[in-house]
DNA sequence: CATGAATGAGAGTTCATTCAT
DNA sequence: TATGAATGAACTCTCATTCAT
């Protein structure tokens, strides 16, 4: 395996963004086994060859890419939590600004979505990329709930459920996977069963 | 691509049966993108061309493993329904039975179950499989629960819910995702929410 | 091809030095083919695209390496010849004294001299070298043994033969090839071949 | 690395030997680095695939034709040697025989033969092969001459000698590396030696 | 019906050389 | 002069699928 290079010079820099940004733009778009490396260097506008200057492999291309768009694209939530730690806001005000939120910026497409939970799935690497996120995300949550003082009885488990609930909330509605259900109404129960998670007060 | 058969001879049903439980396992253990034909022919102990005559290509096989292994698999949770609609039993003792339950009735090694959900984010069909199931098994369940004329308010969007977040924390408990949780606690809060997306009483 | 510059200025010879030395020192010790151009560039501490303007190819340091040090290298029974010929010293003295000395002196590595016997078959321009420098030191050794004017029948063919058979006894020896020998009875045949090319006496 | 067969049918033996055949040939003609797999296919008349079926990789095919063709193109000498134990006929006529026999049976292409040596030198299998060989040949001399019984004093490492003189002076001969030599001269010198490696006796 | 040898396009990756800075 | 990032053709090897036997 040949040397990896670090790039120094600014144009240098922004060529390894260019190939991250585009190379997971198009493995999301088309599909990572569906795309090989002539493909991501001519979408980057790249030779063949540079791209394993900045990349061991085309494996680490997606990885580089899921993690720079992890917290912009998985968990908006974040934000949210950060914003309402500093404002008076109920905590049902907060659960609808959470899921309104996050299907608002949902930037992925429904492909680019499937192909990184599948990588997830499939790449241990991955994997550990998006558990070690969760983890972070949800300290992070804790910490400000903590420090809010008003709830005593947040674990990371409760937080864990919330995120998962949230998601699968999202998921669900952006890229409509079951057509029998109606959202309104799982709207309202995902509410208030994440109400509770934080509240932890009768439903 | 050249026709396939549909066999009528009993000894060639058992062979078709045989390349879909073989390959299915194989490919759920070694990878899909790991194993090829070659590989199930072998370990189905028919020959490559033979495939060919009873399947389009080879994801029909995994299509049709995940078909029939998919109720044993990841929706163990049915029977108990089934068993709680027969029998005296609190809420709570059906939830704990459904999460011991699913945890014992769990028979797919951590491979299989990666390989099964990256599948279903990767391709249409096998995703179609799996939402068509989801939607058969929230349908029952809810017919189930309506027969046992308790609970007025379930709806199959908490059904959802429900089954999701039984799942979770199945998979959480199962593989171990996060070394960081306390699966007790864990296991506290889920229940709790189970109980009430079935109930729709306070918690 | 861009133009290959001759260095005039004392630090550029210097650094052309480098190459050679450096270069020849790496391709030998990981093999030609497995070394490329950064890697000698590094490992001789210029840049890339220094190389390129003192030699026109990768193969050109090759070459240069081992003109200069074939000498040293390959060869070092010429030294024993000359102080043959300045001292008093039998023909068996002398025939032992190169045996020894040049197991002694042999300073390449088995990788290297496997490299460097590969090359000389793989590419006309090493194997020209080659026989070039078989060409000088046979003629100098003849030129040494007719001066000393005692061994009338000496020719350009014994010398040849004398040469060929030293070197197999050396790398036989040295990188110990066929474990079945008896090297002291290998080093005794051998010998008596060696003084008798240079005696053309008797056995 | 995929499963290797050996081809059991009488075509897929055919087929076997052609690429060995034909691929050998090929690499001996370009070069061993200068051919790809695809060539070899193209000038066996097979498919690039077909190859990977008989042999793990590329080498493998060199290795193959190197074994078939090594005791027919390096070592004539041997049958000669069969030839002598069974009829009447001096050692000066057995080493002039063997001599130019060899030379009229060398089948190889300068090209092939360098090709041969430099792989020999390059890759620690085929160095192998090659030493294994000159031990079994070495052997088989040894043997002949004990049962003929004449000469008592042959050992392995004479005859190692003289296979390696033998050697050295038809790739003279043939391939004329040295222009300034006197092939009648070599040829009278190198015949003394081998005889003398034979009978041990005063030359 | 069954076989398994054959196919060949396509995969990820390397590296001698160039040339803008 | 010196640099080292960029090039892109070429490499070995794989595998889903076909089809002659």
């Amino acid at each position: 395996m040949s040397e990896v290079r670090e790039p120094i010079k600014k144009s240098s820099i922004k060529k390894k963004e260019k190939i991250i940004k585009k190379g997971f733009e198009l493995m999301c778009e088309k599909g990572y086994h569906n795309v090989n490396s002539v493909d991501i260097a001519k979408y980057s506008g790249v030779s063949t060859g540079c791209i394993y200057q900045y990349f061991p492999d085309k494996k680490a291309i997606f990885i580089e890419g899921s993690k720079i768009y992890l917290k912009d694209i998985c968990f908006p939530m974040l934000e949210v939590f950060e914003w309402y730690s500093k404002n008076e806001m109920s905590v049902e005000e907060l659960v609808s600004y959470i899921l309104e939120n996050s299907i608002q910026k949902q930037t992925l497409s429904y492909k680019a979505h499937q192909e990184l939970m599948s990588m997830c799935y499939l790449d241990q690497d991955v994997a550990q990329i998006f558990n070690q996120n969760e983890i972070e995300v949800t300290s992070k949550i804790v910490k400000i709930l903590k420090a809010k003082n008003c709830f005593k009885n947040n674990s990371k488990e409760s937080i864990h459920l919330f995120i998962h609930i949230v998601n699968d909330f999202i998921y669900e509605k952006i890229y409509h996977k079951h057509s029998e259900y109606d959202y309104n109404n799982m709207y309202k129960e995902t509410k208030k069963i994440l109400v509770y998670l934080l509240k932890k007060e009768a439903l």
